[in-house]
DNA sequence: TGAGTATACTTGCTTATGCAACTACTTGTC
DNA sequence: GACAAGTAGTTGCATAAGCAAGTATACTCA
C-alpha cells in the first residue's frame, strides 16, 4: 500500500487552512467569473482592473501598480490592459513626470461597465457572502485576511 | 472627470471583503507556487492533486472527484493528471465497478515527492500563516472559510 | 557629465486551462 | 431487453498567463 506514506502532515492544521483558502477562493472566483461573464460579458480580470482604477484616488494607475494590485506579472498585465483598452474601457496616457511609465485611466465607458458589473457583483455577494456569514463574521474575516495579506 | 462615476459601491464592505479574499489568495499561492517549484520542482497544481489523493481514504480518487476538489474543469483535470502521471507520481487504474470511470492513485514516487513538498510547505506556512496569525485566529479563519465554502 | 545600474513597460515563446464536441459506458423506463 | 437519457472521461481549439529577453528612460556617483 502506498498511500499514507508516513506520519502524514497533510492533516496539519495549517496545511488544512491553506487548502481551505485555496479552495474557497477558487470556488468563489469561478462562480463570480461565470456570472459576470454571462450577465455583463466582463471577464473577472477586467472587473478587477476596473475596480482597482475606480478605487485609486485619481481613477488611474501605472502599469506596475496594476500588476501589483491584481497580482499579475508585468507581461501579463501589459496584455490584459491591451485587451481592456481595445474594448474601450480604459486608456493609456503618457506620464509627464516619467516617460517610461504609462498611466492607465478608466474611461466613461469603463465606468459605466463597472457600475453594471457591480450590480451583478453585489447581488452575487449577497447570495454567497451575506447568506453564509453575519456582518460581524464578515468583519472578522476581513480583519484576519488583512493581517494575513500583510506578509509582504 | 470620469472616475467615481456615481455613489460608488466599490467601497462596499462586501466588495472589499471579496477583493481581499482574491488578493490574499493570489499572493499566497503565487509565493508558495514559486517556492515549491524552486525547491521541489513541483507545480502547485500537482501538489494540490497529490494532497487530495493522500487525504482520500484509499489514496485514490476518480477524475471527477479530483476535478471537483481542485476546482478545475474536467478537461483541464484530464491533462493535469496526464502530466503528473507522465512524471510517475500518480497512475490511472481501471475502476472495476464502472468502466467509464478511472481511479487515479498516488504512487510511491508520488508519496515521496509529496513528503518532500510538505516540508517546504510547512516551512512556508510557518513564515506566512503562523507568523501573522495566532493559533486561535487561524482556527477562527478556518471556520469562517468553511462556512463560506459551504455555499454549494 | 558620462558610465553603469536600476526601473517601466513590451514582446516572443511556451504552457496551462476552459469550453464544447465527442466516445464509451451506465441507468432508468416502458 | 432495448431505447433514451444521463454520466465519466478525453480531445480540438482558442485564450490567458508566466518567464525571460529586449528597449527606452531614469537615477547614481565618481
Amino acid at each position: 500500500m502506498s498511500f499514507q506514506a508516513n506520519s502524514c502532515p497533510s492533516g496539519d492544521e495549517k496545511v488544512q487552512l491553506f487548502g481551505l483558502l485555496l479552495e474557497t477562493n477558487a470556488r468563489l472566483s469561478r462562480s463570480l467569473g461565470l456570472e459576470l461573464e454571462a450577465e455583463c460579458e466582463l471577464p473577472l480580470a477586467w472587473f478587477d482592473v476596473l475596480l482597482q482604477l475606480r478605487r485609486s484616488p485619481e481613477g488611474r494607475l501605472k502599469m506596475n501598480e496594476i500588476a501589483d494590485a491584481i497580482v499579475h506579472s508585468s507581461g501579463g498585465t501589459t496584455r490584459l490592459v491591451d485587451r481592456i483598452e481595445q474594448a474601450g474601457l480604459v486608456e493609456r496616457q503618457n506620464c509627464p513626470s516619467d516617460r517610461r511609465a504609462i498611466h492607465v485611466a478608466i474611461t466613461d465607458a469603463g465606468n459605466a461597465k463597472l457600475d453594471e458589473a457591480l450590480n451583478v457583483h453585489l447581488e452575487y455577494l449577497d447570495e454567497s457572502l451575506a447568506k453564509q456569514l453575519t456582518e460581524s463574521e464578515r468583519a472578522t474575516l476581513a480583519s484576519l485576511l488583512t493581517k494575513l495579506n500583510a506578509s509582504r
